[in-house]
DNA sequence: GAGCACTGC
């Protein structure tokens, strides 16, 4: 097998300029790979845990990371800020804060130590791991809090938490008075919250929190920037260890991606052994169209290559279809996974000996100037590029076969652009107002999204009443903050409090902030579908989508067994994780709500009537926030903005797709593919719009 | 008259 290529400059560069410390893990990796080796450790004896403990040190002390750790720790102690670069199957998530725990909790003994990840689910895995090794339950001495699940108690000392819970005890903190030292993990993937974090991390210990530690765990393309950020913080590179992956690329660029994969696919499955390939491409539509022409080409190809299985990966599918990309197959064939970005960091596909990169992906991007999102397909950068290699060297020595030319990679951007720079950042400012910061535009940005950005959400802000206007923020604002909602959908909740209509408004917000409720229906499906969705949402066929979403719920809750909510589900093709997480959010809401207010919400109210609510009020309160998301109908059907005018259509996937009688109408969102859409849409009356909106700044024109 | 990458509270 050939050796793969050396490095790039920048991750040489990373590891000449600092202390180098390498190891080669031969043990299990860090991350994801940890799924599926969970214990219920809440039957075991302390007898069992001890035993647990004691044979999994007996791995851990064989990683090279245990003999560098007086070396490591070195650094750690004398340095307030540490950047640690890690490779995957370096251990750094789990062994480090191990470390940490032993040293600074005999200093601060009541004091904790966070780590914080993106995804919920490295946050569960990593705590059950460690809590393991360490030799406790998971939630006493190590513990982790995300969403809906908090395990951890008052001798917690170790807690592992995703970034946006970091962010609430922030909100609720400033000091983080509860922590000695707060570890930032997979930081080069530059979320936007984690990108908050880092910011705020800088003020604070430049300020009130002198004392406090903070370690920035990152893969290597990143580090020097970090590094500049904190200081000239010192960088320390931990070696993980991969295979070498083979990289082939094109002689000539391809004009058709799907084409271009499938034959690719094809010429492995006939030169090389037995081993899976996963496809990266950049969405659904491309991903639908490669399975069903890879599916009807490996019937011809014969028996003596492997039969190949096409197999769609993303996330829109239901959770039963993604699983099957985890099944091994049985006999002579080759599992071949299309996969969008989601293959690249959330999910691992043990088996994998080829990658083939489109070197596509899909990005929303947010214009600030025109308060639209549009979504576009983009090259990917460098750092992605050597990320979805690495999908092929995770067990074994792998190929790699990039769709394009190898001057076309050398162009490519070294990383890819941060979140926050391409998003709306509303959210984001209101959270820097309720930390107290004033100056929004020059505060600590790890990554300055902009004056421009800045002023339209301070502007965005003030219209939802979160900002006075000194730009200060309000009461309104703070109790906005609180909520775990977008700004707009919290202004909507608290419009509903005042409006008395609440719950049915929390139902609806409920199901908005769940993503992918309802699910597209094959084609063949989709009439029939959508007869169904019509013939049980009477009300929702002529008030649009948000009245619709609180018919299914009511629908949905109204049927006992789970098993009848299955059938109901799959029945009118939504999903049922969805409608579960809107239960959850629905509940959490209230009990939010409750809190702010300091008042009992009584929840008996609600029926399963679904005349019980006033359908004028409900639309009325998302107007409140919502106002700049309306649009009138004009006398040749189609609806202009009502704040600059364009062109905007209802999208395919509304109940009012085919509604022609609507004067105007109100959306969430607002976004532009093929042409401007308009996404979870009502039907507005004019007089609607002038009682909440007043006729100063929307210009009506009757049908 | 036609479509949507991924997270998080």
């Amino acid at each position: 097998m050939t050796k793969g290529k050396s490095f790039s400059g920048a991750e040489r560069n990373a590891s000449q300029a600092v202390k180098t410390v390498k190891f080669y893990s031969r043990g299990r990796s860090d991350d994801e790979s940890l799924q599926g080796e969970h214990v219920e450790a809440e039957r075991l004896s302390k007898h069992d845990l001890k035993r647990i403990s004691n044979n999994l040190l007996k791995t851990r002390i064989t990683l090279p990371v245990f003999k560098y750790k007086d070396s490591i720790m070195e650094h750690l102690l004398s340095n307030q800020v540490t950047i640690l670069i890690g490779e995957t199957g370096s251990g750094k998530s789990t062994q480090l804060p191990q470390f940490l725990l032993e040293k600074l909790t005999a200093a601060h003994g009541n004091k904790r130590i966070a780590v914080t990840q993106p995804r919920r689910v490295a946050a569960i895995n990593l705590a059950t791991r460690v809590a393991q090794e360490y030799g406790c339950r998971v939630g006493d001495r190590v513990g982790y809090a995300v969403r809906f699940d908090n395990k951890t108690n008052s001798k917690t000392r170790l807690k592992y938490l995703t970034d946006g819970m970091l962010l609430r005890e922030i909100m609720l903190d400033r000091n983080l008075s509860d922590y000695t030292c707060v570890i930032i993990d997979e930081a080069h993937e530059r979320t936007i919250l984690t990108d908050l974090i880092l910011g705020f991390l800088k003020e604070l210990i430049h300020g009130l929190r002198p004392d406090l530690k903070v370690v920035v765990m990152s893969a290597t393309l990143q580090a020097e920037k970090f590094s500049a950020f904190f200081n000239d913080a010192p960088i320390l590179f931990v070696e993980g260890r991969k295979y070498p992956v083979q990289r082939n690329y094109l002689k000539e660029p391809c004009d058709d991606v799907v084409d271009a994969i499938i034959r690719c696919c094809v010429q492995i499955n006939q030169g090389e052994q037995l081993g899976d390939i996963l496809c990266f491409m950049p969405g659904q539509e491309e991903i639908d169209k490669a399975v069903v022409v890879l599916n009807k080409i490996s019937e011809h190809l014969g028996t003596s290559v492997p039969r190949l299985i096409a197999l769609p990966l993303y996330a829109a599918l239901p959770p039963s279809e993604q699983a099957k990309v985890f099944l091994p197959l049985k006999g002579f064939k080759r599992k071949v996974v299309f996969s969008t970005n989601l293959a690249e960091t959330s999910v691992t596909i043990s088996g994998v000996k080829f990658v083939v990169d489109s070197g596509l992906r899909k990005v929303k991007v947010w214009r600030h100037n025109l308060g639209l999102a549009t979504l576009l397909t983009v090259p990917i950068s460098k750092a992605s590029a050597s990320q979805r290699t690495g999908r092929a060297g995770r067990e074994n020595p792998g190929k790699c076969y990039r769709l394009y030319r190898e001057q076309d990679y050398q162009k490519l951007p070294m990383q890819t652009e941060p979140e926050i720079a391409r998003s709306e950042i509303t959210s984001p400012v209101l959270m820097l107002k309720k930390i107290g910061v004033q100056d929004i535009v020059n505060w600590s940005w790890l990554e300055n999204p902009g004056k421009q950005a800045i002023l339209l959400a301070l502007q965005e802000l003030y219209q939802l009443k979160a900002l006075d206007d000194q730009g200060k923020i309000t009461s309104k604002g703070q109790q906005m903050a609180l909520l775990p909602l977008a700004p707009h959908l919290s202004c909507v909740l608290l419009q509903a409090r005042d409006s008395g209509c609440l719950l049915p408004v929390i139902d609806i917000v409920s199901c908005l902030s769940v993503e992918n409720l309802l699910l597209n229906p094959l084609p063949e499906l989709r009439d029939e579908i959508n007869e169904k969705r019509f013939s049980i949402a009477t009300r929702g066929a002529k008030f649009g989508d948000l009245i619709m979403m609180k018919e299914l719920y009511n629908a949905y809750v109204s049927l006992r067994s789970s098993a009848e909510k299955d059938e109901w589900c799959k029945d009118l093709c939504v999903s049922k994780r969805g409608f579960r997480n809107v239960v959850k959010v629905r509940s959490q809401l209230i009990s939010y709500m409750e809190k702010l207010f300091n008042e009992k919400i009584d929840v008996s109210e609600t029926g399963m009537d679904n005349d019980s609510f006033d359908v004028k009020s409900v639309i009325q309160c998302f107007l409140a926030g919502f106002m700049k998301n309306s649009a009138i109908g004009m006398p040749d059907r189609s609806f202009r903005t009502s704040t600059t005018g364009e062109t905007i259509s209802v999208h395919p996937s509304s109940m009012l797709f085919m509604d022609r009688s609507c004067p105007a109408i109100l959306y969430t969102e607002y976004i532009f593919t093929t042409k401007g859409y308009a996404r979870n849409v009502s039907r507005l009356e004019l007089s609607w719009l002038q009682e909440i909106v007043g006729m100063s700044n929307v210009k009506i024109s009757a049908r």
